[in-house]
DNA sequence: GCTTGACCTTGGTGTTGAGCCTAGGTTTTA
DNA sequence: TAAAACCTAGGCTCAACACCAAGGTCAAGC
Protein backbone atom coordinates (compact mmCIF):
# COMPACT_ATOMS: atom_id res chain seq x y z
CA UNK A 1 0.00 0.00 0.00
CA UNK A 2 1.77 3.57 -0.63
CA UNK A 3 1.24 6.54 0.15
CA UNK A 4 -0.11 9.68 -1.74
CA UNK A 5 3.41 10.97 -2.60
CA UNK A 6 4.51 7.53 -3.57
CA UNK A 7 1.91 6.70 -5.89
CA UNK A 8 2.63 10.26 -7.36
CA UNK A 9 6.12 9.46 -7.46
CA UNK A 10 5.29 6.19 -9.32
CA UNK A 11 2.83 7.84 -12.05
CA UNK A 12 5.22 10.83 -12.38
CA UNK A 13 2.27 13.58 -11.44
CA UNK A 14 1.58 15.64 -8.45
CA UNK A 15 0.49 14.30 -5.21
CA UNK A 16 -2.36 17.58 -5.72
CA UNK A 17 -3.56 15.83 -8.96
CA UNK A 18 -4.31 12.56 -7.07
CA UNK A 19 -5.40 14.35 -4.10
CA UNK A 20 -7.91 15.42 -6.39
CA UNK A 21 -8.55 12.68 -8.28
CA UNK A 22 -9.50 11.26 -4.88
CA UNK A 23 -11.96 14.35 -3.89
CA UNK A 24 -14.16 14.06 -6.64
CA UNK A 25 -14.44 10.02 -6.15
CA UNK A 26 -12.36 8.73 -8.97
CA UNK A 27 -10.47 6.86 -7.07
CA UNK A 28 -11.56 5.44 -3.45
CA UNK A 29 -7.96 4.43 -1.21
CA UNK A 30 -8.04 2.66 1.60
CA UNK A 31 -6.83 4.63 5.06
CA UNK A 32 -4.97 4.22 7.59
CA UNK A 33 -7.28 4.18 10.52
CA UNK A 34 -4.49 5.29 13.26
CA UNK A 35 -4.28 8.50 11.67
CA UNK A 36 -6.16 8.92 8.34
CA UNK A 37 -3.73 8.45 5.52
CA UNK A 38 -4.67 7.63 2.00
CA UNK A 39 -3.48 3.94 0.71
CA UNK A 40 -3.87 3.23 -2.92
CA UNK A 41 -3.29 -0.75 -3.36
CA UNK A 42 -2.68 -2.45 -6.78
CA UNK A 43 -6.50 -2.33 -7.33
CA UNK A 44 -6.02 1.75 -6.85
CA UNK A 45 -2.80 1.41 -9.24
CA UNK A 46 -4.63 -0.33 -11.86
CA UNK A 47 -7.42 2.42 -11.49
CA UNK A 48 -5.18 5.30 -12.08
CA UNK A 49 -3.33 3.67 -14.74
CA UNK A 50 -6.73 3.57 -16.66
CA UNK A 51 -7.52 6.60 -15.89
CA UNK A 52 -4.29 8.55 -17.39
CA UNK A 53 -4.96 6.43 -20.41
CA UNK A 54 -7.82 7.77 -20.82
CA UNK A 55 -6.76 11.31 -20.19
CA UNK A 56 -3.59 11.02 -22.63
CA UNK A 57 -6.37 9.98 -25.33
CA UNK A 58 -8.68 13.19 -24.62
CA UNK A 59 -11.16 12.15 -22.06
CA UNK A 60 -12.25 14.73 -19.71
CA UNK A 61 -12.10 13.24 -15.95
CA UNK A 62 -16.19 13.66 -16.22
CA UNK A 63 -16.06 11.29 -19.34
CA UNK A 64 -13.65 8.91 -17.00
CA UNK A 65 -15.72 8.71 -14.56
CA UNK A 66 -19.12 7.82 -16.23
CA UNK A 67 -16.70 4.85 -18.28
CA UNK A 68 -15.83 3.97 -14.45
CA UNK A 69 -19.17 4.29 -13.29
CA UNK A 70 -20.37 1.85 -15.77
CA UNK A 71 -17.33 -0.38 -15.64
CA UNK A 72 -17.93 -0.47 -11.63
CA UNK A 73 -21.24 -1.45 -11.90
CA UNK A 74 -20.55 -4.51 -14.60
CA UNK A 75 -21.32 -3.20 -17.72
CA UNK A 76 -18.99 -2.98 -21.20
CA UNK A 77 -17.96 0.84 -20.81
CA UNK A 78 -16.51 0.27 -24.39
CA UNK A 79 -19.63 1.27 -26.42
CA UNK A 80 -19.62 4.29 -24.52
CA UNK A 81 -15.92 4.71 -24.89
CA UNK A 82 -16.29 4.66 -28.65
CA UNK A 83 -19.15 7.22 -28.62
CA UNK A 84 -17.21 9.81 -26.14
CA UNK A 85 -13.74 9.23 -28.19
CA UNK A 86 -15.94 10.37 -31.30
CA UNK A 87 -17.30 13.14 -29.77
CA UNK A 88 -13.91 14.32 -28.32
CA UNK A 89 -12.50 14.09 -31.85
CA UNK A 90 -15.02 16.50 -33.21
CA UNK A 91 -14.58 19.08 -30.76
CA UNK A 92 -10.69 18.66 -30.99
CA UNK A 93 -10.80 18.98 -34.11
CA UNK A 94 -13.23 22.42 -34.20
CA UNK A 95 -10.74 23.97 -31.59
CA UNK A 96 -7.77 23.05 -34.07
CA UNK A 97 -9.73 24.80 -36.88
CA UNK A 98 -10.29 27.57 -34.49
CA UNK A 99 -6.75 27.78 -33.37
CA UNK A 100 -5.32 27.97 -37.04
CA UNK A 101 -7.50 30.83 -38.00
CA UNK A 102 -6.09 32.37 -34.78
CA UNK A 103 -3.04 31.77 -35.84
CA UNK A 104 -2.92 33.00 -39.15
CA UNK A 105 -4.32 36.25 -37.90
CA UNK A 106 -1.58 36.87 -35.55
CA UNK A 107 0.49 35.74 -38.45
CA UNK A 108 -0.32 38.24 -40.54
CA UNK A 109 -0.28 40.86 -38.04
CA UNK A 110 2.88 40.42 -36.88
CA UNK A 111 4.14 40.61 -40.03
CA UNK A 112 2.21 43.59 -41.20
CA UNK A 113 3.63 45.63 -37.71
CA UNK A 114 7.69 45.07 -38.82
CA UNK A 115 7.00 47.75 -41.32
CA UNK A 116 4.57 49.90 -38.82
CA UNK A 117 6.37 52.51 -36.12
CA UNK A 118 4.46 52.75 -32.63
CA UNK A 119 2.06 55.28 -31.56
CA UNK A 120 1.17 57.14 -28.80
CA UNK A 121 -2.05 56.91 -28.07
CA UNK A 122 -4.90 59.52 -28.60
CA UNK A 123 -8.20 60.49 -27.87
CA UNK A 124 -8.66 58.46 -31.40
CA UNK A 125 -6.14 55.61 -30.74
CA UNK A 126 -5.74 53.34 -28.05
CA UNK A 127 -3.06 51.20 -29.96
CA UNK A 128 -3.16 52.02 -33.60
CA UNK A 129 -1.37 48.52 -34.65
CA UNK A 130 -4.49 46.43 -33.37
CA UNK A 131 -6.68 49.18 -34.64
CA UNK A 132 -5.62 49.66 -38.04
CA UNK A 133 -5.41 45.52 -38.28
CA UNK A 134 -8.87 45.00 -37.25
CA UNK A 135 -10.10 47.83 -39.86
CA UNK A 136 -8.06 46.39 -42.70
CA UNK A 137 -9.10 42.70 -41.85
CA UNK A 138 -12.37 43.11 -41.22
CA UNK A 139 -13.86 46.26 -42.77
CA UNK A 140 -14.84 47.20 -38.76
CA UNK A 141 -17.19 45.32 -38.62
CA UNK A 142 -17.45 42.95 -35.43
CA UNK A 143 -20.15 40.68 -36.13
CA UNK A 144 -17.53 38.21 -36.65
CA UNK B 1 -25.53 56.48 -24.02
CA UNK B 2 -26.54 53.42 -24.82
CA UNK B 3 -27.57 51.13 -22.03
CA UNK B 4 -25.85 47.60 -21.04
CA UNK B 5 -27.86 45.76 -24.12
CA UNK B 6 -28.33 48.06 -26.79
CA UNK B 7 -24.31 47.77 -27.01
CA UNK B 8 -24.36 44.21 -26.33
CA UNK B 9 -26.53 44.18 -29.54
CA UNK B 10 -24.64 46.31 -31.16
CA UNK B 11 -21.66 44.44 -31.07
CA UNK B 12 -23.08 40.97 -31.37
CA UNK B 13 -21.86 39.78 -27.38
CA UNK B 14 -23.98 38.91 -24.65
CA UNK B 15 -25.35 41.39 -22.20
CA UNK B 16 -23.27 39.65 -19.33
CA UNK B 17 -19.70 39.53 -21.11
CA UNK B 18 -20.49 43.61 -21.14
CA UNK B 19 -21.12 43.22 -18.01
CA UNK B 20 -18.03 41.08 -16.73
CA UNK B 21 -16.09 43.37 -18.41
CA UNK B 22 -17.08 46.19 -16.90
CA UNK B 23 -16.89 44.71 -13.61
CA UNK B 24 -13.48 43.75 -13.97
CA UNK B 25 -12.27 47.12 -14.69
CA UNK B 26 -12.13 47.32 -18.63
CA UNK B 27 -14.88 49.37 -18.84
CA UNK B 28 -16.59 52.15 -16.82
CA UNK B 29 -18.84 53.02 -17.83
CA UNK B 30 -21.63 56.17 -16.71
CA UNK B 31 -24.23 55.58 -14.48
CA UNK B 32 -28.19 57.29 -14.68
CA UNK B 33 -27.99 58.59 -11.17
CA UNK B 34 -31.45 58.11 -10.65
CA UNK B 35 -31.35 54.16 -11.31
CA UNK B 36 -27.86 53.37 -11.49
CA UNK B 37 -28.23 51.74 -15.18
CA UNK B 38 -24.63 51.38 -16.62
CA UNK B 39 -24.53 54.52 -19.75
CA UNK B 40 -21.81 53.34 -22.67
CA UNK B 41 -21.22 56.67 -24.89
CA UNK B 42 -19.01 57.10 -27.65
CA UNK B 43 -15.55 56.98 -25.59
CA UNK B 44 -16.81 53.08 -24.20
CA UNK B 45 -17.88 52.05 -27.63
CA UNK B 46 -14.21 52.92 -28.57
CA UNK B 47 -12.87 51.13 -25.78
CA UNK B 48 -14.73 48.29 -26.00
CA UNK B 49 -14.46 47.75 -30.21
CA UNK B 50 -10.71 47.98 -29.11
CA UNK B 51 -11.21 45.16 -26.76
CA UNK B 52 -12.73 42.75 -28.87
CA UNK B 53 -10.09 43.36 -31.97
CA UNK B 54 -7.58 42.19 -29.23
CA UNK B 55 -9.72 39.86 -28.32
CA UNK B 56 -9.37 38.25 -31.53
CA UNK B 57 -5.82 38.53 -32.09
CA UNK B 58 -5.57 35.96 -29.19
CA UNK B 59 -4.74 38.49 -26.13
CA UNK B 60 -6.13 37.38 -23.05
CA UNK B 61 -8.62 40.32 -21.03
CA UNK B 62 -5.55 40.12 -18.81
CA UNK B 63 -3.10 41.08 -21.46
CA UNK B 64 -5.97 43.36 -23.06
CA UNK B 65 -6.25 44.89 -19.11
CA UNK B 66 -2.02 45.39 -19.45
CA UNK B 67 -2.16 47.42 -22.78
CA UNK B 68 -5.50 49.41 -21.82
CA UNK B 69 -3.53 50.73 -18.79
CA UNK B 70 -0.51 51.39 -20.55
CA UNK B 71 -2.19 53.63 -22.94
CA UNK B 72 -4.73 55.30 -20.02
CA UNK B 73 -1.46 56.44 -18.59
CA UNK B 74 -0.03 58.10 -21.98
CA UNK B 75 2.40 55.66 -22.97
CA UNK B 76 2.62 53.94 -26.01
CA UNK B 77 1.55 50.61 -25.72
CA UNK B 78 2.49 49.19 -29.07
CA UNK B 79 5.95 47.54 -28.00
CA UNK B 80 3.64 45.93 -25.52
CA UNK B 81 1.53 44.68 -27.93
CA UNK B 82 4.40 43.12 -29.94
CA UNK B 83 5.39 41.31 -26.99
CA UNK B 84 2.66 40.00 -25.77
CA UNK B 85 1.77 38.61 -29.44
CA UNK B 86 5.10 36.70 -29.69
CA UNK B 87 4.24 35.03 -26.55
CA UNK B 88 0.67 34.66 -27.14
CA UNK B 89 1.82 32.98 -30.88
CA UNK B 90 4.41 30.77 -29.24
CA UNK B 91 1.83 29.39 -26.74
CA UNK B 92 -0.98 28.47 -29.36
CA UNK B 93 2.12 26.93 -31.61
CA UNK B 94 2.98 25.01 -28.59
CA UNK B 95 -0.86 24.13 -27.69
CA UNK B 96 -1.73 23.18 -31.43
CA UNK B 97 1.53 20.98 -31.36
CA UNK B 98 -0.05 18.88 -28.34
CA UNK B 99 -2.94 18.98 -29.90
CA UNK B 100 -2.16 17.28 -33.18
CA UNK B 101 -0.42 14.77 -31.36
CA UNK B 102 -3.49 14.22 -29.09
CA UNK B 103 -5.41 13.77 -32.79
CA UNK B 104 -3.09 11.48 -33.83
CA UNK B 105 -3.22 9.46 -30.72
CA UNK B 106 -6.82 9.71 -30.90
CA UNK B 107 -7.38 8.18 -34.73
CA UNK B 108 -5.13 5.38 -34.43
CA UNK B 109 -6.73 4.32 -31.17
CA UNK B 110 -10.24 5.17 -32.59
CA UNK B 111 -9.30 3.32 -36.14
CA UNK B 112 -7.51 -0.01 -34.01
CA UNK B 113 -10.82 -0.54 -32.19
CA UNK B 114 -13.02 -0.44 -35.60
CA UNK B 115 -11.39 -4.27 -35.72
CA UNK B 116 -12.11 -4.88 -31.54
CA UNK B 117 -14.94 -6.32 -29.81
CA UNK B 118 -16.25 -4.93 -26.72
CA UNK B 119 -15.60 -6.65 -23.51
CA UNK B 120 -17.22 -6.77 -20.34
CA UNK B 121 -15.40 -5.59 -17.19
CA UNK B 122 -13.09 -7.96 -15.31
CA UNK B 123 -10.64 -8.02 -12.39
CA UNK B 124 -8.25 -7.31 -14.85
CA UNK B 125 -9.46 -4.36 -17.14
CA UNK B 126 -11.33 -2.09 -16.85
CA UNK B 127 -12.30 -0.83 -20.34
CA UNK B 128 -9.77 -3.08 -23.02
CA UNK B 129 -9.56 -1.02 -25.74
CA UNK B 130 -8.21 1.96 -23.78
CA UNK B 131 -5.69 -0.55 -21.70
CA UNK B 132 -4.55 -2.05 -24.67
CA UNK B 133 -4.26 0.83 -26.59
CA UNK B 134 -2.05 2.10 -24.01
CA UNK B 135 0.29 -0.38 -23.68
CA UNK B 136 0.58 -0.93 -27.27
CA UNK B 137 1.67 3.16 -27.81
CA UNK B 138 3.57 3.56 -24.94
CA UNK B 139 4.59 0.31 -23.22
CA UNK B 140 3.05 0.58 -20.49
CA UNK B 141 4.83 3.18 -19.52
CA UNK B 142 2.97 6.44 -17.83
CA UNK B 143 6.14 8.45 -17.68
CA UNK B 144 5.13 10.47 -20.45
C1' DG C 1 -54.36 53.54 -13.22
C1' DC C 2 -52.73 49.14 -13.70
C1' DT C 3 -50.73 45.25 -15.69
C1' DT C 4 -47.46 43.11 -18.67
C1' DG C 5 -43.19 42.36 -20.37
C1' DA C 6 -38.79 43.92 -21.40
C1' DC C 7 -35.19 45.66 -19.26
C1' DC C 8 -32.04 46.83 -15.42
C1' DT C 9 -29.31 46.07 -10.80
C1' DT C 10 -26.20 43.34 -7.41
C1' DG C 11 -24.49 39.23 -5.95
C1' DG C 12 -24.10 34.45 -6.04
C1' DT C 13 -22.89 29.87 -8.19
C1' DG C 14 -20.97 26.77 -11.85
C1' DT C 15 -17.64 25.38 -15.39
C1' DT C 16 -12.05 22.43 -15.79
C1' DG C 17 -8.20 20.45 -13.52
C1' DA C 18 -5.66 21.11 -10.70
C1' DG C 19 -2.09 24.50 -7.78
C1' DC C 20 -1.38 26.61 -3.68
C1' DC C 21 -2.13 27.89 1.14
C1' DT C 22 -3.47 27.57 5.99
C1' DA C 23 -3.45 25.38 10.22
C1' DG C 24 -2.44 21.63 12.40
C1' DG C 25 -1.10 16.51 13.22
C1' DT C 26 2.51 12.56 12.18
C1' DT C 27 6.56 10.23 10.98
C1' DT C 28 11.21 9.83 9.85
C1' DT C 29 15.83 11.19 10.06
C1' DA C 30 20.02 13.30 12.21
C1' DT D 1 14.92 16.11 20.70
C1' DA D 2 14.44 18.88 17.01
C1' DA D 3 14.17 19.62 12.21
C1' DA D 4 12.66 17.91 7.82
C1' DA D 5 9.46 15.64 5.34
C1' DC D 6 5.17 14.10 5.18
C1' DC D 7 0.07 13.84 6.01
C1' DT D 8 -4.99 15.78 6.61
C1' DA D 9 -9.24 18.79 5.38
C1' DG D 10 -10.97 22.71 3.54
C1' DG D 11 -10.94 26.73 0.95
C1' DC D 12 -9.20 30.12 -2.38
C1' DT D 13 -7.39 30.98 -7.21
C1' DC D 14 -7.20 30.81 -12.25
C1' DA D 15 -10.44 32.36 -17.48
C1' DA D 16 -14.24 34.09 -19.40
C1' DC D 17 -18.13 34.27 -19.00
C1' DA D 18 -23.28 31.80 -18.37
C1' DC D 19 -27.00 31.50 -15.67
C1' DC D 20 -30.00 32.34 -11.76
C1' DA D 21 -32.54 34.78 -7.97
C1' DA D 22 -34.66 38.64 -6.01
C1' DG D 23 -35.93 42.81 -6.71
C1' DG D 24 -36.21 47.72 -8.97
C1' DT D 25 -37.50 50.46 -13.43
C1' DC D 26 -39.71 51.76 -17.54
C1' DA D 27 -42.67 52.05 -21.72
C1' DA D 28 -46.83 50.44 -23.86
C1' DG D 29 -51.48 49.08 -24.07
C1' DC D 30 -56.06 48.66 -22.01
Amino acid sequence: MKTVIEIARRFNISADAIRHYTKIGLLSPDRNQSNGYRLYGKEHERRLRFLLSAKKLGFSLRDIREILEMSDSGDTPCPLVRKLIDRRFEAIREEMRDAQMLMARMELASRDWHQLPDQAPSGESICHLIETWDNSFWGGDHDV
